[in-house]
DNA sequence: AGATGAATGTGAGACAAACTCATAATTCTC
DNA sequence: GAGAATTATGAGTTTGTCTCACATTCATCT
């Protein structure tokens, strides 16, 4: 049986006008057209679809089943023409992001929240869980964004500026070292390390001071939750290392103080990494602002 | 967008075999049609429908949604193909029958009891209300089998003899006329005749009988159903004339008897009204084969 | 009945779409 | 980096669907 949308089409619209003539009018095909597509239907399933007896023609049973079909088929198949349509317009499409910073998500969940108001019909997500290998995932387009602070030159991928941050010390405030204006990575040497479980690469304390000063901390103590470590932290258990605009949160005041690293303080700056056939989608460009207007908001906070 | 089944069916291919190449062979077309194809509708779309960047090609989002859509449309497609293939072979089919006769249903529903266990596949249906003019509605293609004792010469449609049968007298056993060894047209001058609310040219009473004697009964009392008819004929509050195997039914044995009308008796005969066209149709054979067995076993009853 | 009008059906040819064949260009694997 | 596997491309053929022009059918009116 070879049926086409055609046919479901054209049986619909006979239906519904009652005479072949007004419905070729309303596909725009002519009368004739209309008559073979449907004799050649006929033939083909050896199973009459009118009863052309009486003159408006109308549905046998079995055209009535294939009416039935058009009506439960069609609508499905208009539907997603119309998501392709937005797709195409990019008005709709897929904002799948990974963050290799575990705090990222403390900002990045405020901008998806202001993102999903303006463009309802792109799918977000966040996927702490790619955070290894992110950037070939980015590529093998598993996702559609890299929160990153490593840019790196690789083909087809674009590292867009987010904005720059301070990796801080935070220490409770009845902590010996909360008496110093700063901290160095010697200081380190006697404490507790409270940090997110991940590689030490992929964390500034390590890869932006201790790594380089060939410092260890006396212990390191792996927590997932931001909001833990800073709990840890308040009850003096151990120090840590976190980006300022999570200890900048209001949510998060509480019983501990933070000083620069070094006395220049460190600044780093976080990318968003992107595949370059999509730098071109709107709803990109304005994730990107959102992002950037959100960490001007912490800033200043 | 020109979406074809031919791309869903590709589509899902694709993902099935993970390869170009498998999918045109489980299609029977060469990996060059498939290809052509496949990027014939994306450049239709505008939208990337699969990842290229990794060799066995992977569905993107949007080819995901096509795939989504042609999991949900397809299997419908193929049940209704699988219907119409079994519509071709005979084995489905619609079976609406009209009953000219109001007592025909007393026979007729037992009869289609049977039918939808052999030809389930069978749309079934007993429509009294076309009583009227049913044979044009045959014509029409609303029913497809008029149950009638009066056989025209119509074009296309073929009466096929189902049997014979009687009209009796039924009346109480306390009535009159309960003593006789038969009832003529005159016995109902003076009997309130209890019948179907139907024209009289439908009742054998009146068509066979008192018409063409030209008696005209007492009064007439209208009744629908015929258990209802049996119940006043046994309480004595009229006579009626019905069917034989209306009373041979062994559920209303009541408080009544039967005569024959004249000395001889009346018979009449049923047939069933068939369209030529469905006349070799094995479920039409089948039913008429079944209504003459269910006559039988009334007259042996 | 025959005429009239409004449908639907039919046949031939035009045209476009989809397929095949042969071959090029990728990408993966060892 | 060579070879294998996979996908892409271009040219030419085939298939199928459409249009045009006309025949046919059916319903209604006088």
């Amino acid at each position: 049986m070879h049926l086409e949308f055609r046919h479901l089409r054209s049986i619909k619209a006979i239906h519904e006008c009652g005479s072949l003539a007004r419905a070729a009018d309303q596909l725009y095909i002519t009368q004739s057209a209309l008559s073979h597509q449907i004799k050649g239907l006929e033939d083909q399933t050896g199973v009459e679809l009118f009863i052309r007896r009486s003159k408006p023609m109308r549905l046998s049973p079995a055209g009535l089943r294939l009416l039935r079909l058009a009506e439960q088929v069609l609508p499905q198949v208009e539907a997603t023409a119309a998501e392709f349509a937005a797709l195409r317009d990019g008005k709709s499409g897929r904002m799948h992001i990974a963050i290799e910073c575990h705090a990222c998500f403390e900002w990045l969940f405020p901008v998806l929240e202001g993102f999903r108001k303006t463009w309802p019909d792109v799918d977000v997500d966040i996927r702490p869980g790619l955070a290894f290998d992110a950037l070939p995932a980015l590529d093998r387009e598993d996702v559609d964004l890299v929160v990153s602070s490593d840019p790196e030159d690789l083909p087809g991928v674009e590292f867009v500026e987010l904005f720059d941050y301070n990796p801080v010390f935070v220490a409770s405030a009845q902590h010996p070292l909360a008496s110093q204006d700063y901290v160095t990575a010697a200081d380190f040497r006697d404490q507790t390390l409270i940090s997110y479980p991940v590689e030490r690469s992929r964390l500034d304390v390590f890869s932006q001071l201790l790594t380089p000063a060939k410092v260890e901390p006396a212990a390191i103590r792996q927590v997932e939750l931001t909001a833990v470590i800073l709990l840890l932290v308040a009850s003096n258990r151990g120090v840590a290392v976190l980006p300022d605009w999570v200890v900048r949160e209001v949510k998060y005041s509480s019983d501990y103080v933070t000083r620069p690293l070094t006395e220049t303080g460190i600044t780093r700056r976080l990318f968003a990494a992107v595949r370059e056939t999509d730098l071109d989608k709107e709803y990109v460009q304005e994730l990107i602002r959102l992002a950037r207007v959100e960490a001007r908001k912490l800033q200043s906070a």
